[in-house]
DNA sequence: ACCATGAATCGATATCTGTCAATATTGATG
DNA sequence: CATCAATATTGACAGATATCGATTCATGGT
């Protein structure tokens, strides 16, 4: 299969410990990733399909995008790991990764610490 | 200027029923707030803070950036409604918004239907 | 081999974005 | 009110990005 080397050890917590500057490079291109209507929402129908996956002819027509353009998106979604690509026959298929999605929501997750000292600051500013 | 801000309702799923253009836009937006180094390390810096909060002339160093960049940074993260800004005397103060940011998280959970699917399906090709 | 079909790539273009120097604005202070 | 210090805004510019039409690159069937 492809070898993405892209990715290897996903996303250094963000609200936890000081984020350098490759690190901070890396997580952006994911978020940038995730920040274009059309991708949210090619990941949206994939999440609706049954297996999670659908073949790109399966893709055009719901967004309103032409072919290359949707080719593009599924490009960088599939760069940034969050789409596996598969062929089968003539047709090829995307699937989402699930996993890096998860990675991604717990790299913003906040210490408690930094929770339990929010909340605090709320409450007496009430 | 003046153009409308943060949305009141935030986050549409992203993962849980079919995103439309509306909310597809309005998350793109969201996203790509995090989707520049800088910006993240805005975020990583803010939350090494005892208070989750800095001045900005804190702000300006760390990064290697520019005042009138960092400023410009500063009001994409809080246009997101990711930070909140406050005035002390001279100074002005950005501080995190955590339950924006724990928002986007959630916009991202997937259905236990598509989760158990994916692993039904890995377990196959296993 | 040839052809038909689905998907990726290329080339062009318009728009968006990050960046900084210069300038304006705002609030505190004498 | 004049001035200073801290931020924000403006203007300019280079680089990135989204988009599409045309083309090329696979695959599978004939």
């Amino acid at each position: 299969m492809a070898i993405k080397t892209t990715s290897t050890t996903c996303c250094a917590p963000v609200l936890t410990g000081r984020l350098g500057a490759e690190s901070a490079a890396e997580l952006a291109t994911l978020f940038r990733a995730l920040g274009d209507p059309g991708r949210l929402r090619l990941l949206s129908f994939l999440a609706a399909q049954p297996g999670g996956e659908a073949c790109v002819c399966n893709l055009t027509e719901p967004l309103g995008l032409s072919q290359p353009t949707v080719s593009h998106h599924l490009k960088v979604l599939a760069d940034a790991g969050l789409l596996e690509r598969e062929r089968r026959a003539t047709w090829i298929y995307y699937r989402l990764r699930l996993e890096r999605l998860q990675q991604l929501c717990t790299a913003l997750v906040p210490p408690k610490r930094l929770t339990a000292a929010m909340e605090r600051r709320a409450a007496r500013s009430a």
